[in-house]
DNA sequence: AAGTGACT
DNA sequence: GAGG
């Protein structure tokens, strides 16, 4: 017989409350995911993923690139949103309709509607990869929320406080989860624990992950 | 420190 | 040695 935590466990949309104005969407990119994939190949034929500096001179164990108007970018000189791909001094790829759509509706469920992200950063994870603690504030305003959107391997985030040491609290991601934070949660701490486990079914030993952002 | 390694 |  089918028990009621299995149920639970599967079913779709569930939300996750994480704070005041943060949620985790359970699966609800899953409807967008035969959109998104071949997306995803298009912008990284455009603007490859790459390893980036960061401003203490380390290479960042994530691989990333951009879409839509503007891309975060990070160098020895700093961290910034640019509208040219560094790489090739081109513009970034189009943010495709499939993702604009998944970020609105995402962020609508989450209670904040009318998000028009400007930025989508896609970040590509493999088998050791991380993300350390640290806060989304780069943008020009706060006002809109950040939406984060999972695919591939299963990871689990940190969700922390609005200073470094507050401590964090332990987020399981999988395939197709989407979280988003905004408000009083805008500025919280957030990273990723390094990527380890099962190779996933479509996407193999790594996980994408997508933020938009307005950025500009 | 959008890193690491040290430390618990 | 694993983990936060």
């Amino acid at each position: 017989m089918t028990s009621l935590y299995l149920f639970e466990e599967l079913a779709p949309n569930e939300r996750e409350r994480l704070g005041d104005q943060a949620y985790v969407l359970r699966g609800f990119a899953l409807p967008f995911v035969n959109e998104l994939l071949p997306a995803i190949t298009q912008i990284a034929s455009l603007s490859p993923f790459r390893q980036m500096q960061t401003p203490g001179g380390y290479t960042m164990s994530v691989a990333l690139t951009n879409c839509g108007k503007l891309g975060w970018v990070t160098d020895r000189s700093g961290y910034r949103y640019s509208r040219i791909d560094p790489q090739h001094s081109q513009p970034w790829p189009a943010m495709p309709q499939s993702f604009t759509q998944l970020a609105r509706t995402a962020a609508a469920e989450a209670g904040f509607p009318d998000f028009e992200p400007d930025a989508c950063l896609l970040n590509r994870y493999l088998p050791s990869s991380r993300m350390s603690l640290h806060q989304d504030k780069n943008e020009r305003d706060f006002s809109a929320p950040i939406v984060s959107v999972s695919l591939g391997m299963t990871a689990t985030f940190l969700f922390g406080g609005h200073q470094r040491s507050d401590r964090t609290a332990k987020v399981v991601l999988h395939h197709g989860d989407v979280v988003v934070w905004g408000g009083l949660d805008r500025m919280r701490y957030h990273g990723i624990m390094p990527l380890k486990g099962l190779a996933h079914p479509l996407l193999g030993e790594q996980r994408i992950n997508f933020t938009f952002r307005k950025a500009g």
